[in-house]
RNA sequence: GGGGCGUUAGCUCAAUUGGGAGAGCGCUGCCUUUGCAAGGCAGAGGUUACCGGUUCGAGCCCGGUACGCUCCA
């Protein structure tokens, strides 16, 4: 087989080989084990890799793609170094150069690599790794490969030869694959190996491919034996921690095509990863990754924010677990945000906030810590990788505080999440964590559950995952009902297909930006079962038109309403179709109503017309979103990304990302904004322009993960677009709104009238919601906002019952008032204020009452009975208690109760007190209001000693009386 | 769009079935001690987020609102 440029003998290619090298590349070892000697840092490791394969193997030293590929969405993390040369070995892309060589971020959470549940409780598995690589494309291959990995490994580094072991690709039945003979005998020609530490392994092990189809090849790998005793070579492939693989040399000479047969390849590529981590633990004789200077800057930041005892590097230890979780998943995330990745609730984003829960979660539980942590471990994580990935140093106060915000927000629920957890363990049977406890853990507090699972191994427990399941489906499934209750007239796609083959045409929907009528002519409609030729008064119809000047519900506008109607001339008969929604299916705009009059059928000529005033609403609130989304990325940081948007004709609603609430003055600011773009209308321009260019204008904010067409239609409000695109790197163009958008916007922005912001709410997690209104209704809220300040001045030169009473109506008005949420906040903070003077008269009306009652319970206090039974006037339940009392202690063995009444009111209010001695002779206090309280109407309870009860008719109390006489006689004589 | 959880003293949180709103820390005053750390005693501080309903009686039950948190779509 070819395996080189050209034929040629080993011998021979070994001296060609020794022609090739590049002048003087100074082998230095500094590794010594055994030896006082310094061993090399991380930094040497990794510059003396790069170094080897630039200077002395003639490679270009490429920098590490983002870990976050947001270009691919099919790659949840870059998760090995080819990821940025994938176009390459697909033969799409090329590079300027044959040779390559660098060290590559790579993180394996979350996905088909997945090692997140393996780190804390090994020497060796990470979420964030580097991948030293060396890569040839279409250069050299199998030889080059294997001689430089064995030169800068004994040469360079001085590994002990004896310790290392290679493995080659055994070959595949089933693929008609040949054992990689070539790699061997390469093995032992090229190097002095010892021949028995080359052993062949399946297609499991030494067979890589990307994916079910295309580039691949078998691989060698280096292994290396760290026992103490080099023994070790039978544990090779079998997952020990001290015999471990080092260096994979991908050799990749096949295709596999669709049918799943490999074919040779044309180009043959190298593709080599070695993990930087385990190749520093090896070089500085370590029996751990985490031992090397890679962590000690964490482990050591971790003790001195935590102060638990020093890492010690215990592989069951809970500490020493919790150490090494918390380096790596900082060391993951700090990377992952540098390059854009943020936490989040769904995909990629889910990973990251996973980890940083699995993290928060040990730094409080296990290391004892109340506060955040892992935002404090950020410096130590720069100062181990800043050098080599700059990203991390610049964005590194940024990284802090997005690790700080999400910290904090799960440190909220995390105590109660745990007090759940303990309680589930405690009541559970000793063996599972019940399914019920693990969803209200993720539902309500947001553990994820491999985080709960974690938790309960850690007691040696397990969690009921089926169960757990089955309520994560009954949650979906009840979410997913509630928004199916307007589907029932989408069109599916079956019928889409079909569409075409009848000759119904995509809908022209070019005059939707126009005006709102047009003529045009009925082409289906569908009833939502089938297509049919004709819409009656029956029921709910879709209707298919070769044109429309209908918007259909897209990028978060909602749909035009309207009317459909049509006028034969042949017998004057009038029909008209009411549209209630347009929705868009495919290139289709399907217009959903009913008929109000007459019929409709296909081929009918038709006159659509939009509900102008509506749509006008419509417009002036979607024109009036572009114009907040600028005022917040004012306002707030450049760093808030827009989560969604919702425009109808009564609001606006905007989401975006940002941790907390936003302040008064923030809000206040934002409005202001907005208004003064609506006050001095400012001109919005709309143009389509390509999107490569459209893409460049300075401060356009394009949503990841969107597709936009191209061309794209640019709203620009501030500036025209022909401005723009003249020149897109202008820095000005930052103080313009500059969006990509379908949607229907008004010509001036003076057209919105008014802008008020009614709401700033969490939405979920990191996402904040702002409703707003504009034209009228903004008005309105604007208006009753000032009146109701104006209402609070006047209630403060108020006095007495007078201010209680414009208090109470003040309370109750501000929360039912449409009103701008600063206003509303300034209302209810005014009020607050003005609640301090009310408290206070109620107090003294309160005191002064209390002053009145007590003197009458003197008075019945000095009646030398032992069973007293009394009326007071003008008591309430405060002070008829506190009169109570006032008896019960000059007569303790004594029984007294007392009546109160509100003739105003209806009410009448019992209370009892009975001693010891009144109970043991059969006296209940609560038996006996209830006796008493019966008489007028009414029933109470309380204890053997304290009762209170009360009724609803005052003309009755002197009747109450007689019966709890009576009764108090019975009860005592009958002992 | 649809769920779940929470809101009680300045702070952290209690409050059995609906029956007189509590504790710890903090605060104020006094006492004890050579002094410090502290200890002892006393006290102030609450429309139980808001509005309404059920009830003789609601922190607790029901409905709504606000705010916060969280999950699903």
């Amino acid at each position: 087989m070819l395996y080189l440029p050209r034929e040629l003998h080993v011998s021979e290619y070994n001296s060609c080989f020794k022609t090739l090298l590049l002048p003087s590349y100074e082998a230095t070892n500094y590794f010594s084990i055994g030896t006082k000697q310094m061993p090399l840092s991380a930094p040497e490791i990794r510059a003396q890799f790069i170094e080897f394969f630039k200077e002395r193997c003639g490679h270009t030293e490429v920098p590490s793609s983002p870990v976050v590929p947001h270009d691919d969405p099919t790659l949840l993390f870059t998760n090995a170094g080819m990821n940025q040369f994938k176009d390459v070995f697909l033969g799409r892309g090329s590079r300027p150069y044959t040779r390559a060589t660098d060290t590559q971020k790579c993180i394996r959470a979350g996905g088909k690599h997945n090692d997140l549940e393996d780190v804390g409780r090994d020497t060796y598995h990470h979420t964030f790794f580097e991948m030293l690589g060396n890569w040839s494309f279409g250069d050299y291959f199998k030889a080059e490969a294997i001689q430089w990995s064995w030169e800068l490994f004994t040469e360079v580094w001085g590994l002990d030869k004896s310790r290392i072991y290679i493995t080659v690709f055994s070959g595949d039945e089933t693929d008609g694959l040949e054992p990689d003979i070539d790699a061997e005998n390469l093995w032992k020609e090229l190097t002095d190996i010892d021949p028995s530490h080359i052993t062949r392994w399946d297609r499991k092990d030494n067979f890589w491919e990307m994916g079910s189809t295309g580039p691949c090849g078998p691989c060698s790998e280096i292994h290396y034996d760290c026992t103490p005793d080099g023994n070790g070579g039978h544990l090779v492939n079998l997952d020990d921690p001290n015999v471990i693989e080092l260096w994979n040399l991908v050799f990749i000479q096949y295709n596999r095509g669709e049918d799943g047969a490999l074919a040779t390849l044309p180009n043959q590529h190298v593709d080599t990863g070695m993990g930087l981590e385990r190749i520093v633990r090896v070089l500085q004789g370590k029996n751990s990754n985490y031992d090397t200077d890679l962590w000690s800057p964490i482990f050591e930041a971790i003790q001195k924010h935590t102060g638990v005892r020093a890492y010690s590097g215990g592989l069951e230890d809970h500490i020493d677990i919790a150490y090494r979780v918390v380096a790596d998943h900082i060391r993951c995330l700090v990377v992952a945000i540098a390059d854009g990745g943020r936490p989040g609730s769904a995909g990629r984003e889910y990973v990251l906030r996973r980890i940083l829960r699995r993290g928060v979660r040990h730094a409080h539980q296990t290391l004892g810590l109340d506060g955040p942590l892992l935002c404090k471990l950020v410096p130590s994580v720069v100062e181990t990788l800043g050098e080599t990935f700059p990203e991390i140093e610049e964005h590194k106060i940024q990284i802090a505080h997005i690790i700080q915000d999400e910290e904090e927000s799960f440190l909220k629920t995390l105590d109660r999440g745990i007090e759940l957890f303990n309680k589930a363990v405690q009541e559970g049977d000793g063996k599972t964590v019940d399914a019920t406890s693990a969803f209200a853990l993720h539902d309500t507090f947001g553990f994820p559950i491999d985080l709960t699972e974690v938790m309960a191994d850690e007691l040696g427990l397990h969690v009921d995952r089926e169960g757990y399941d089955q309520l994560m489906e009954a949650a979906r499934e009840t979410s997913r009902a509630t928004s199916e209750i307007d589907q029932k007239m989408q069109l599916p796609p079956e019928v889409l297909g079909k569409l075409e083959s009848l000759s119904v045409h995509p809908t022209d929907d070019s005059k939707k930006y126009g005006q709102g009528i047009s003529v045009a002519r009925v082409k289906a409609i569908w009833n939502g079962k089938e297509l049919t030729g004709k819409a009656d008064d029956s029921m709910v119809f879709g209707i298919m038109l070769d044109k429309t000047p209908f918007y259909a519900d897209a990028g978060g506008q909602v749909g035009d309403i309207g009317n459909i109607v049509a006028e034969r001339s042949a017998n004057r008969e009038r029909a008209q179709f009411q549209v209630a929604e347009t929705h868009r299916y495919g290139d289709y705009v399907l217009h959903i109503g009913t008929m109000l009059e007459g019929s409709m059928q296909c081929g009918d000529e038709v006159t659509a017309i939009v509900n102008e005033k509506r749509r006008n609403a419509i417009t002036s609130n979607h024109t009036t979103t572009h114009l907040l989304n600028h005022a917040l990325r004012t306002v707030l940081t450049d760093e808030i990304q827009q989560r969604g948007s919702l425009v109808d004709n009564e609001k606006l609603r905007f989401d975006f990302s940002q941790s907390h609430a936003m302040t008064d003055e923030q809000i206040i600011k934002v409005e202001q904004l907005v208004n003064e773009a609506i006050g001095t209308s400012r001109i919005v321009d709309i143009q389509e322009v390509s999107l490569e260019l459209a893409q460049r204008i300075h401060g356009v904010r394009a949503v990841f993960g969107e597709r936009y067409p191209d061309p794209v239609r640019v709203v620009s409000i501030g500036a025209t677009v022909d401005e723009l695109i003249a020149n897109p790197s202008n820095k000005l163009w930052q103080d313009c709104s500059v969006e990509f958008c379908g949607g229907t916007h008004v010509a001036d922005c003076s057209e919105a009238q008014h802008f008020a912001l009614l709401h700033e709410q969490a939405l979920a997690s990191g996402t904040r919601r702002i409703t707003a209104v504009t034209g009228v209704p903004a008005q309105a809220a604007h208006e009753a906002g000032a009146r109701l300040l104006q209402q609070i001045e006047e209630a403060k030169q108020k006095d007495g019952v007078e201010l209680c009473s414009s208090y109470d109506s003040l309370i109750r008005i501000v929360d039912e008032l449409t009103l701008s949420q600063t206003i509303k906040h300034k209302a209810k903070k005014e009020l607050q204020k003005l609640f301090v003077q009310v408290k206070q008269i109620q107090k003294q009306t309160a005191s002064s009452r209390k002053d009145i009652v007590l003197e009458q319970a003197r008075v019945i206090a000095e009646s030398p009975d032992e069973l007293v039974i009394a009326e007071i006037d003008g008591a309430d339940k405060d002070s008829i208690m506190v009169a109570l009392d006032a008896i019960r202690s000059k007569r303790p063995d004594g029984a007294a109760m007392l009546i109160t009444s509100d003739k105003e009111e209806g009410k009448v209010l019992i209370v009892a007190g009975v001693s010891k001695q009144y109970i043991s002779r059969g006296l209940k206090a609560g038996d006996w209001v209830r006796e008493a309280a019966k008489v007028c109407g009414g029933g109470g309870g309380g204890r053997p000693d304290t009762a209170q009860a009360g009724g609803k008719d005052p003309s009755k109390v002197s009747e109450a009386i007689q019966v709890a006489i009576q009764y108090a006689n019975e009860v005592t004589n009958n002992e």
